[in-house]
DNA sequence: GTGAAAGCGCTAACAC
DNA sequence: GTGTTAGCGCTTTCAC
């Protein structure tokens, strides 16, 4: 039942002019009368003239808009590189369209099939779980940029992401250098960043001679979950925890006291991520800090750029994670 | 640069019947012949056609689609509104665009702007900024709801939300019951939701005869500034603090935990919102719950009676929150 | 069952 | 500077 919105044409008889003038003035085209876009501005102001997009869109076939994916709204992560992209890619005059896949993988394709429909010209996907094939189809059709995942290699399309390889030896090195050995990860599940994760943990573990300590409990990147896997693994007496995420640090953290040891000097924990939340004094949580407005900005760049230039070669961006000493993780004390 | 997508036109042509035909195929009408339908099925199959959303709302003058403006997609109360949104949404056969007002109100109205030229159908807005006649008039133009506020009231508008004032009330009488007098608030800032917080405080101070004791801090709604509000409010010696909201609260927290007092042997905190992560035993955070996804399901089901009603008289929901007691709050230790 | 034709609201040549 | 015209991709009568 929609109302019918006052279009063109009724700005165009209530200044008196045709309906090419109309557009043109709304446009800010320089080739009509100072007289003329006075009236036309008039009278689209007295009728509540909205440009529709849709029409407009079909005309000038294209639509000014992106298209973003996001794995979860839950996770703080996601909101800030989402801020990048905004910031971004308002200041060139696109709008963004969001949308969630929420928990669902196919929901998530469907999704982005609504995304196409309206005729996003090109698509970010933050944390997206599309099977390669997928994804080569869509980066065929549209502009695409992944942002947080760097593993599927396609032709047209950009990725941007923080090395988690690196990330990981970082979190390892810095217990290391406390003096831990039993470090534990709690990997975030069966996803490609977790993996990542995983990979860079036995790396650096091997690396430093620990090959024997080396103990992956499976998990997830949610609080609960992180929490769950902590329990599991403090039957294996760690000094330290390498968490996939911030997020599941936390839960991990609750478990662990909930286990009456002392955080850090029983046991010691790091996450990855660097979300704000996590610097709060009472979480003070040891991180590997993903630069994430950044990953959005840049995201957004690549996006921009690949629109005016489809056959750009791919990109494959990295940015560097820093490690942040906060008060979860201390020096090992000596054991039994 | 667009690439020129299939039309409806080469699918028709390819599978050798008229575009209407096709049309009426893919809609699923009844009144094509199966061979036909097969034809047409696989010819859209193979050509990879996707219908042109903007043609399609331009030609039936509905785009199934609604719009959502969130104010701060940073609080994961909002995130969780918004769950309760989509899966009411999605099962009516609606679309979610999606859209975050960021820090400026003026950014908010542009945005909702962009979303009416994008032909939603309605607005559901969650925590927004806008002065009532504003509002009034998007109200005019298309069906909105307002999800979290109800402090305005427009024709043809509705509303759910908790009762703030109730709910605050809740908070100081829990904290009442443990002994506490002198209790704190700590403001949520210039916004109705903040006020109305602000309200039950006075109000439930007054009806305990403690109107004495009556002391609000200015404050915001993130951790920051809950950090330094609670900085503030410390110099009043206060045995409790009620807090806008669960962000600032984690932000309240840590100021008295760095103030080296102990919680809640020296100072309770309790908070408003009930977001999940402050359940994690860590923040352990006693609160006002609000039933978050409740209050996105209702949103969408008067925004999807008001689409088909738009004369509907503005209905105002109230969901009930609920004190949830962790371990933020305990008795009021002997004073000096 | 199927096709032809008109039209949704807009822009973009092209004439004048 | 301004108006006329055609057409973007789709749906929808209305004939047949």
């Amino acid at each position: 039942m929609p109302t019918s919105r006052p279009t063109i044409n009724d700005v165009a008889t209530r200044a008196g002019v045709s309906k090419s003038l109309v557009s043109l003035a709304l446009t800010g085209s320089t080739k009509v009368s100072d007289v003329s876009r006075q009236r036309i501005v008039e009278a689209a102001a007295e009728l509540g003239y909205r440009r529709n997009a849709a029409a407009r869109s079909l005309a000038v076939r294209r639509s000014h808009t992106i298209g973003v994916l996001i794995l979860d709204l839950h996770n703080p992560v996601f909101a800030e590189i989402l801020d990048g992209v905004q910031i971004e890619v308002r200041e060139h005059g696109y709008s963004t369209m969001l949308i969630s896949g929420g928990t669902d993988p196919q929901l998530e394709q469907a999704e982005i099939d609504t995304l196409l429909q309206f005729q996003v010209e090109g698509l970010i996907l933050i944390a997206h779980r599309l099977p390669a094939h997928v994804l080569t189809a869509f980066a065929a059709e549209v502009p695409t940029v992944v942002v947080t995942r760097d593993d599927i290699a396609v032709p047209n399309m950009d990725s941007v992401s923080n090395d988690d390889v690196a990330g990981a030896r970082m979190a390892v090195d810095h217990l290391v250098e406390l003096g831990h050995s039993r470090i534990v990860h709690l990997s975030g599940g069966d996803n490609p960043v977790s993996h990542a994760r995983a990979d860079g943990y036995r790396l650096a573990m091997t690396q430093h001679g620990l090959a024997e300590h080396i103990h992956v409990v499976p998990g997830g990147l949610t609080d609960a979950q992180g929490y769950a896997a902590a329990r599991d693994a403090l039957s294996a007496a760690p000094t330290a925890l390498f968490v996939a995420n911030d997020v599941a640090a936390i839960g991990a953290i609750a478990a662990v006291e909930n286990a009456n040891l002392r955080i850090p000097e029983d046991v010691s924990v790091i996450g990855y991520d660097g979300i704000r939340i996590g610097g709060m004094r009472r979480l003070n949580l040891t991180t590997i800090a993903q630069p994430l407005a950044d990953l959005g900005r840049l995201a957004a760049q690549h996006m921009l750029h690949r629109i005016n230039n489809r056959a750009a070669p791919a990109t494959r961006q990295h940015v560097s994670a820093t490690l942040v000493i906060r008060g979860t993780t201390g020096p090992v004390t000596t054991e039994v």
